[in-house]
DNA sequence: CAGTATCCCACTTGATACTG
DNA sequence: CAGTATCAAGTGGGATACTG
C-alpha cells in the first residue's frame, strides 16, 4: 500500500489523522482491539468483510506506524495477539466517535426500512 | 468509485459510518466545510494535493448522501457553494475528534523534529 | 494457527484538454 | 468559475495455494 498520501501542507489536523487511520479496515481493528487483546484470528472472525491478505496487510501498517502492537508465543501452533499500544490508545476518542455516529445512523436505517415495510 | 465496500454484519458502526467517510478526501472536506460554507474554488485552494477531479468526484458522493448541499448562483460566470446538511452537520464530533488527535499528532512530530535537528 | 506468495483484473486516480 | 471528458497508468484487493 502506498503510504503518506497527504503531505498535510499548512498542516492540516484531519489529513495528519487519514495518513494514520485511513486505510480500508484500520480504524475498525481499532476498534475491535479497543474491546481488548486479540489474536489474528478473532479479528478474521469480527471482521468477515475483510480477506485474510487484507487483514495481514493493514496490521502490518498498523505496527509500523506504532499503533498497535504483536505478541508470538511461539507454541506449536503458533499463537499471535495484538494489542492497542499506548499511542494507539490515543485515538479512542476518534474511533469512539465514530462508533457512536455509527450506532445512531444505524438506527436511522432500521427505523427507515420499518418504515417501508409500513409502506407495503 | 465503488460504494458500499463495507456491508456492516452484525451492523458494525464503525463499519457504517466508514461508508459515509471512508472516501480519500471526504472528511477533509468536511472539516472544511464545517468552518463554513465554501465555493468550489475556495475548496480547491484548501486542498491543493486533491485534484479538481477528485474533488468533483468527493463532492458528487457526498450530495448523494446527503452530507452536503450545493447551490448554484446562474451569474457569469457561474457561482457555487457548499455546505453542510443538517445530517452533514451531525458528523462534527468525529471530525473534531480526527481533528483533536491531529493537532496532538502535528506537535508530536515537530517537536520530534526538534529533537533531530538537536541531535545533528 | 497465522500468516506469505503469486497471479491478475477492476477500479481509482492523475494528466491533460475542453466547455457552458 | 466550476466543472466534465477522455485516456492511460498504477494500485488495491480478491482468489487460490502454500508454509513454519
Amino acid at each position: 500500500m502506498q503510504r503518506h498520501i497527504y503531505d498535510c501542507q499548512q498542516g492540516c489536523p484531519v489529513e495528519s489523522t487519514l495518513q494514520i487511520i485511513s486505510g480500508k479496515w484500520k480504524s475498525v481493528i481499532i476498534y475491535h482491539l479497543l474491546d481488548g487483546t486479540k489474536r489474528f484470528n478473532d479479528l478474521e472472525k469480527l471482521m468477515s468483510d475483510c480477506s485474510r491478505r487484507m487483514l495481514s496487510l493493514q496490521l502490518k501498517e498498523l505496527l509500523a506506524d506504532g499503533v498497535i502492537s504483536k505478541e508470538v508465543f511461539p507454541s506449536v501452533p503458533v499463537k499471535t495477539t495484538y494489542s492497542l499500544t499506548e499511542f494507539g490508545r490515543t485515538l479512542e476518542p476518534v474511533i469512539s466517535s465514530m462508533e457512536q455516529w455509527g450506532i445512531m445512523y444505524n438506527q436511522l436505517h432500521r427505523s427507515q426500512a420499518s418504515v417501508s415495510e409500513v409502506q407495503k
